[in-house]
DNA sequence: GGACTGAGCTT
DNA sequence: AAGCTC
DNA sequence: GTCC
C-alpha cells in the first residue's frame, strides 16, 4: 500500500469520528439471534397477538410455560382457504405468568431495554397487517426474488443526479496535504462573503481539517474570531452546552447561524447554501441541545447563486428537495411534501472526470482504485464516512493521517490531541437500576454509540413506527434467498433512522440520510402516509413464508435446504422428520427447537459458565476460562454462551486440544453437554478451534428457586485460543457483529488484516494484547459494554 | 457491475 | 465446493 | 439495498 494512500483513509476515518451519524445501537452477534426470534412469530390475528406479547416475553426465560411441541406448528386458514402454518404457541398458558412477565415488563420500561426486546416489538407491530393480509387475500406475489419497480421519479432522479460538477474535492484529495487551497470557479463559491468559525476553531484534526479545506475552496473564509464569524461550525461530538462557554465570548453570536460539520459538506453537495432551518434538517444540521430560541437567522445567501439556476447539480447521491420540483407522482408517491429536484436539461460532466481516472496509472490495485477514487470526490467521501459509521466511535481519535499513513507510526493514535473528537462520555443514559448488577452498570453505555445521547434512542424515539415496520421488511428480506444484502441494507437503514432526533416524514429527507436511498426512502413515506407497506403486507401473506420461517430457526438449515423442503411440500417439523433427509444436527435442532430459541438469562450463563469452569479446573487448573458473546457486552440474556478456552503459556490451539477432549468427555460424562454439533478437527493440523455443542444446567446449579428448573437444552460454543491470540479472539468473540465488521473494514482500509486470531499486514502482527489491536488499527478502546453497534 | 468480515467445520 | 454457523 |  502506498502511503498517500494510507493518508487518505486515514483521512476518512477522521471524518467518520466527527460525524455522529451511525448506526449503531441494535442488533449485533445478537442480531442474528433475534433475527430467529422475530421470524418465529407471526401473530395471525391481533387478539393472538396481544396474548403473544406477554408470551413470547414469558418464553425467553420459561420456554416451557408455553411450549408447543415443535412438531405440531399450528396452523389457521387464511382468507383464502390456503393453510398458513405458523410457530407461535397457540396456546397461551397464562398460568401465573403474572409474576415473570412482571418482571420482564419492567425491564422493558427501564429503557433502553426495549431495545433489546425489538422482536416483540416487531411482533406486535406486524400483527396488524398480517390480519388485514390475510383479511383481504392477495393472491400470489409471492415470489420472494420479485422485486419491486422503481417509479418513474426514481428513474429520473437518477439520472439528473448522476451528473455532477467536477468536485473539487478530487483536487484536493490529490493535493494530499499541501495547503494551498484551490478554490473552485467563482461561480460555484457558495461560500463566497461567508466567515465561518469553526468549533473547535483549528484544523489539527484532519477530518475538520479537511471540511475546512472545502469550505474554503468555496469561498468560505475561515475566520479566528468568533465575532467576525457569520457561520458557525460546530463538530457533531459537541452539544450546545459543550460550546456555550465560547459563544459567550461573543455577544452577537445567538444571532449567528450554529450548524454542525455536516451542514457546509452538505451545502456543497446541493450546490448552495440552503437554510438549515427547516425542522428536519435542524435535525440533521443543528446543534445537539441547541435552544429552541432565535438561533437562526438566515445566513444563508440570498438565492442569487447560480447554484439555484444552473448549478441545480446534484449530488448524484442525494437529491435535494427542490421546492418548485414536486415530484409528481407514480404510484406509490401520491404525497405531495414529496419534492425532488429534476432537471433533465441539466447535463452535467461525466462522473469520470471526477475521478482523475485518465491519471490513474491502470496497473493499480484494484483497492486502490477503490481508495483513490473515494479520495477524488467529495461524494465518495461521504460514501466512505457511510460505510465506516458503521461504528462511529471507533474513529474518535484518529489524528494525524501522516503517521497512521506511515502505517508504523501509531503513536498518535496514543496522543490523541483532538478531545473534541472525543466522544462526551459523559452523559449517560442511565438506565433504571432493576437489573443493578455490578456487572450491569454500563450496559446502556451501548448508547454511547449514539450521537452525543441526544434525544432518540429510546422507544419514543421519533421513528419508532417506521423503524417498527422496515425491521419486519428486513425480517422479510431474510427469509428470501437473494435477501441477504437488501436486509443487510435495511439495518443499515433502520440504525440511521434510530439516530434521527425528529420523525422523518418525507421521502425527499430521508433520501438525504447516510444509507437510505431511493427504495427505501419510499418505504418511510409510505410508512409515514399510510401507517403499513404494501409489499410488508403481501410477503407476510404469502403461505410459505411462516413455514420457511420455522425451517430457518432450525439449527443447521439454511436458506438452501430450507426452500428445497418447501418445494418438496414439507410444511411442518414434523413433516421433515417423517419425510426429509435430515443430518444429525438438524434432528437435534428440530428435537429441541424451542429450548434452543428460548434467551438465556444472564444468570443462567453465568451459572453455565461456572459448570464449565469448575471441571476444567479440575482438568487443569492453569486453563482460564472466560465468558464471551453479548455476554461480555453485559447483556441481560444471551443467544447461547460463548467461551474462550485459553492458557498462559500456549502458542497454538493444538496446544489445547488435548485439554478440550478431556473437558469434553468429562462434561458428557457429568450430563452437562448433551451433543455435539461441530466439533473440532481432532489431530488435525492447525486451525482446531472450536467445539459447538449443546449443554443442560443441572437443577443442582440453578439460580431461581427449585420448582421453577426446567432443563432447558442451550447451545455453547468452546473457543480454543492460544495466549498468543487472545486479543484478536476476544475482540472476535466479544462482538458485536457489526462492531467486528467495522473494525475488519477499518483494517483492510489500512492496508491490514483482521481476523479472529491476528491482526497483521505491514509488518505487523498483534493477536495477544486487545488494546494493542484496538491502537494499531487507531480505534480508541472501548469496553465490551460499549460495542454495541 | 461489484463489494458488503473472515473463518471453521460438515457433507 | 457448497452450505451453515459464528 | 446502498454506495462507489
Ligand atoms: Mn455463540
Amino acid at each position: 500500500m502506498d502511503p498517500s494512500l494510507a493518508d487518505k483513509i486515514a483521512f476518512f476515518k477522521r471524518i467518520e469520528a466527527t460525524q455522529n451519524g451511525d448506526e449503531n445501537d441494535d442488533l449485533g452477534a445478537e442480531e442474528q439471534e433475534k433475527r430467529l426470534k422475530s421470524q418465529s412469530f407471526h401473530p395471525i390475528t391481533s387478539r393472538i397477538a396481544s396474548l403473544i406479547n406477554v408470551a413470547s416475553l414469558n418464553r425467553q426465560y420459561y420456554p416451557d410455560v408455553l411450549r408447543r411441541t415443535a412438531s405440531d406448528p399450528n396452523t389457521v386458514t387464511n382468507g383464502n382457504g390456503e393453510t398458513i402454518l405458523f410457530s407461535t404457541p397457540n396456546e397461551i398458558h397464562y398460568t401465573e405468568p403474572s409474576r415473570l412477565t412482571t418482571n420482564l415488563v419492567s425491564e422493558g420500561n427501564g429503557g433502553e431495554y426495549i431495545l433489546t426486546t425489538t422482536p416483540n416489538d416487531n411482533r406486535e407491530s406486524s400483527m396488524g397487517f398480517l390480519q388485514d393480509a390475510m383479511d383481504s387475500v392477495i393472491p400470489e406475489t409471492t415470489n420472494p426474488l420479485r422485486r419491486t419497480t422503481h417509479p418513474p421519479s426514481s428513474l429520473f432522479r437518477s439520472a439528473t443526479t448522476s451528473q455532477a460538477v467536477p468536485s473539487p474535492s478530487a483536487i484536493l484529495a490529490k493535493r494530499k496535504r499541501s495547503k494551498p487551497v484551490k478554490k473552485v470557479p467563482e461561480p460555484q463559491q457558495i461560500f463566497k462573503d461567508l466567515r465561518f468559525y469553526y468549533i473547535p476553531n483549528d484544523d489539527v484534526n484532519p477530518a475538520r481539517r479537511l471540511r475546512i479545506a472545502k469550505a474554503l475552496e468555496y469561498g468560505a473564509t475561515w475566520t479566528q474570531n468568533l465575532a467576525d464569524a457569520t457561520l458557525i461550525v460546530v463538530d457533531e461530538n459537541l452539544t450546545y452546552s459543550d460550546i456555550k462557554p465560547i459563544l459567550d465570548s461573543d455577544p452577537m453570536s445567538s444571532q449567528k447561524t450554529l450548524v454542525n460539520a455536516r451542514y457546509p459538506l452538505e451545502c456543497v453537495t446541493r450546490r448552495e447554501v440552503f437554510s438549515p432551518k427547516l425542522s428536519i434538517e435542524q435535525g440533521l444540521f443543528g446543534v445537539p441541545g441547541i435552544p429552541q430560541k432565535s438561533k437562526e437567522p438566515d445566513v444563508t445567501h440570498p438565492a442569487s447563486h447560480d447554484s439555484n439556476l444552473s448549478l441545480q447539480v446534484k449530488s448524484r447521491r442525494k437529491d435535494l428537495p427542490a421546492p418548485d420540483t414536486p415530484r409528481s407522482t407514480d404510484t406509490s408517491q401520491r404525497s405531495e411534501d414529496i419534492v425532488r429536484s429534476s432537471h433533465p436539461e441539466e447535463v452535467d460532466p461525466p462522473m469520470e472526470t471526477l475521478g482523475g481516472d485518465p491519471k490513474k496509472p491502470p496497473s493499480q490495485s484494484a483497492s486502490q482504485q477503490r481508495t483513490s477514487q473515494a479520495t477524488t470526490h467529495d461524494d465518495a467521501l461521504s460514501q466512505c464516512i457511510g460505510e465506516i459509521r458503521v461504528n462511529p466511535a471507533l474513529y474518535n481519535e484518529l489524528e494525524d493521517d501522516a503517521s497512521v499513513a506511515s502505517g508504523d507510526d501509531y503513536e498518535d493514535v496514543s496522543d490523541v490531541g483532538n478531545t473534541e473528537d472525543e466522544q462526551p462520555r459523559k452523559k449517560k443514559v442511565s438506565r433504571k437500576g432493576f437489573r443493578s448488577d455490578q456487572k450491569n452498570p454500563g450496559w446502556q453505555e451501548k448508547f454511547k454509540c449514539m450521537k452525543g445521547g441526544t434525544v432518540n434512542s429510546k422507544k419514543e424515539n421519533p421513528n419508532a413506527k417506521t423503524m417498527e415496520l422496515l425491521e419486519a421488511w428486513k425480517a422479510e428480506r431474510e427469509l428470501q434467498s437473494d435477501g441477504k444484502w437488501r436486509a443487510h441494507s435495511l439495518r443499515k437503514a433502520i440504525a440511521t433512522l434510530r439516530q434521527q432526533p425528529t420523525k422523518v416524514t418525507t421521502a425527499a429527507k430521508a433520501r438525504l440520510l447516510p444509507n437510505i436511498g431511493d427504495d427505501i426512502a419510499d418505504k418511510i413515506h409510505e410508512i409515514v402516509q399510510t401507517g403499513t407497506l404494501r409489499h410488508l403486507e403481501e410477503a407476510l401473506s404469502n403461505p410459505d413464508r411462516e413455514v420457511l420461517s420455522v425451517f430457518l430457526n432450525i439449527y443447521d438449515v439454511g436458506q438452501s435446504r430450507a426452500y428445497q423442503w418447501i418445494a418438496k411440500g414439507f410444511r411442518t417439523l414434523d413433516d421433515l422428520k417423517a419425510k426429509a433427509e435430515l443430518s444429525a444436527n438438524q434432528r437435534v435442532g428440530i428435537e429441541h427447537y424451542d429450548d434452543l430459541l428460548t434467551r438465556i438469562p444472564r444468570a443462567e450463563v453465568e451459572a453455565l459458565g461456572s459448570c464449565v469452569k469448575k471441571t476444567a479446573k479440575i482438568i487443569d487448573p492453569k486453563v482460564e476460562l472466560i465468558i464471551g458473546g453479548s455476554y461480555r457486552r453485559g447483556a441481560d440474556d444471551s443467544g447461547d454462551i460463548d467461551m474462550i478456552i485459553t492458557k498462559p503459556g500456549t502458542s497454538t490451539t493444538q496446544d489445547l486440544v488435548p485439554f478440550l477432549n478431556r473437558l469434553v468427555d468429562t462434561l458428557t460424562g457429568e450430563g452437562f453437554l448433551t451433543v455435539a454439533l461441530a466439533a473440532h478437527r481432532d489431530g488435525s493440523s492447525i486451525g482446531s478451534s472450536k467445539w459447538h455443542g449443546c449443554c443442560v444446567l443441572p437443577d443442582s446449579a440453578f439460580p431461581g428457586a427449585k420448582e421453577d428448573y426446567r432443563p432447558v437444552w442451550r447451545r455453547i460454543d468452546l473457543l480454543l485460543v492460544p495466549e498468543t491470540e487472545m486479543g484478536a479472539a476476544l475482540i472476535y468473540f466479544t462482538g458485536n457483529d457489526l462492531f467486528n465488521r467495522s473494525l475488519r473494514l477499518l483494517a483492510r482500509k489500512k492496508g491490514l488484516r483482521l481476523n479472529q486470531r491476528v491482526l497483521s499486514g505491514l509488518g505487523v502482527s498483534e493477536g495477544r494484547d486487545e488494546r494493542k489491536i484496538f491502537e494499531l488499527l487507531g480505534v480508541h478502546w472501548r469496553e465490551p459494554h460499549e460495542r454495541w453497534c
